[in-house]
DNA sequence: CTGAAAGCGCTTACAG
DNA sequence: CTGAAAGCGCTTACAG
């Protein structure tokens, strides 16, 4: 057993320095109303005792537990894989650290043990707000979040309720819109997706996004070469392979993720396809895969850091000031490389 | 302005029931005292109030935060590009909350602050412990959680004082062993290898395994073919031009990263050598990257995923009894592709 | 500018 | 099996 050291408390100090307990406390919050005096001759005490403020025992007085729940996506086992997720994570605890609050994290298998998670941190008063690292098509746990009014911020966009809802996302439809009008600028006129979960905001937008610019382009938007699924590598294969049987064969592919896109180029390789000249393939995430494939795919960056920083900046507004309905639109950056580019 | 609505406490739930504070808090805890009818009457109570315990207010009368402090590390700026760490980071946040507790994540830009988080971590009480996701030779965190007898694991091998502090780690020594004997087996007789940051423990036993296999192959250990280095994409073309321009050639790497390697292969097919044929690769971690490069890698799956549930397994124990320097080898896996097997 | 007192929401000996 | 009381380490009106 180990010789249990006597935590040094306010109350020691106090007494050290011959002041009240208030006194310290004032010193501790930085009140103004101290005498210098009294100021400099409490900190001395404090340092000598070696004396630090327990954040438990503020959060219970100050009702701020100072920490933020942030919830992963339970959508995918491999979330984490993707680049995207662990950038965004980056991005949060870098900027709440600024802000002055604790990273509080957790990952889950379902949606109910999301909306568990999410219930215990609030009704246990462990956070003070709670980020959702993505959003499902009627998404029961940003239904929950609104109907207890508990402070929160999505990355990514709500499915309804936007203006009441504090998110911030990339514009997935313009990002979506100008990739495939680049793709149409190119000649190209017969082009497929493979979409992702339909079940994820970011699904939606994205395939409103492609139709949209269909459309301008006067080109048919055809139901029928959107694919839809979940993001994972065989996904990649299974659908590149489906395109590759198509009659003609596209001549693009928009994929909303590297490593989807990264197999899907791997199977159009084998088929003895050229990219870009047969089929140009367009991606998003901007991926290290992304640079490292041969040839380099051309990538749509959502910065997933910045998305991750601002979501601390609508929570903390959320917290502090009780602001809802914050919107941020953050810029994405197309990175247009050799899998589109035949010249 | 929102409505604060009231908070239900303990004492709510008393008075409803009928009974002291003491009983409902007893009730809580499951205290195996208290009678099945009086039991199920509070346990009525609170449904219908709707009450949930403060954890706040537990943790400061137990001095138990209920959180483990997970302290990523501040060596690279794109660590979380690894897939290393996410991984684990599953292991972790799935475990620990297996087991009762939550996670407070951190990351940090350089070792000074990494030690200035883990004494906010300490002092103000807001973690029960500590998780390392790294370790360096002559870390100081290592030291400060040492002195202080602050439960703690790391995630790999501790410089010294391995008989005192609880860790996990793969067999880094023997895995690197046996994957150069693999080479030697296959007929090379002259590998270089890329290791890393010489300031990382993992980067120092690697070596040692990898010169140890040399030497029992009867071949020569030379220091001018590692090159150690931080890792990152960069690092990959630099040492294999540095490789490509030995002459000999040599006819194997090993590298200690999947990313790094997958760099390193498309400069050596730049440089038309042939893999495996002119050059053999063999990397760790066994990433995506590492079955989609072409020629897929073989690699060594250090199970990150495991790597993280026992940290927390040994954090447990170490918060809950104790215990200290516990030590854990978690097997690892060599997956032998294309990028090593000639035939 | 400073202090005494009450209280945040719980737990835990102690007593019965 | 249950309750009254003290206390965890802080903050914050209130009073001066």
């Amino acid at each position: 057993m180990l010789i249990k050291k006597k935590t040094v408390t306010l109350k020691d100090v106090a007494k050290k320095a011959g002041v009240s307990s208030s006194t310290v406390s004032r010193v501790i919050s930085k009140n103004p109303k101290i005498s210098p005096m009294t100021t400099e001759k409490v900190l001395k005490c404090m340092e000598e005792l070696g004396y630090h403020p327990n954040a438990i025992a503020r959060s219970l007085v100050s009702r701020k537990a100072g920490t933020i729940g942030v919830i992963m996506p339970s959508t995918s086992k491999d979330a984490l894989l993707n680049p995207f997720f662990p950038e965004a994570l980056r991005g949060i605890t870098h900027r709440a650290s600024k802000s002055g609050y604790d990273i509080l994290l957790s990952t889950n298998d379902n949606k109910n043990e999301e909306l568990a998670v999410i219930k215990k941190y609030i009704n246990s008063s462990k956070v003070d707000g709670i980020i959702l690292m993505s959003s499902e098509v009627q998404d029961e746990c940003v239904e929950y979040l609104s109907s207890v009014d508990f402070p929160f911020a999505i990355i990514g966009s709500p499915d309804e309720g936007g203006d009441r809802i504090n998110h911030v996302d990339n514009d997935n439809y313009m990002a979506t819109y100008e990739l495939t009008r680049y793709l149409t600028m190119k000649g190209r006129k017969n082009i497929a997706m493979i979409a992702g979960d339909l079940s994820l905001m970011v699904t939606k937008k994205r395939i409103e996004g492609f139709k949209k610019a269909l459309e301008e382009s006067n080109l048919k938007f055809d139901q029928e070469k959107v694919y839809t699924g979940s993001f994972d590598e065989k996904t990649g294969y299974q659908y590149a392979s489906i395109i590759t049987d198509l009659k003609p064969i596209p001549d693009a592919v928009i994929i909303t993720d590297d490593l989807v896109a990264f197999a899907a180029v791997r199977l159009f390789k084998q088929l003895k396809l050229e990219i870009p000249k047969d089929i140009a393939v367009a991606s998003f995430n901007n991926s290290i895969l992304s640079r490292y494939s041969n040839p380099p795919l051309t990538s749509v960056d959502v910065n997933a850091l910045t998305l991750g920083e601002e979501a601390i900046n609508l929570i903390v507004r959320a917290i502090e000031k009780g602001e809802r309905g914050n919107k941020i639109i953050t810029p994405h950056i197309i990175y247009k490389r050799k899998s589109t580019e035949d010249d």
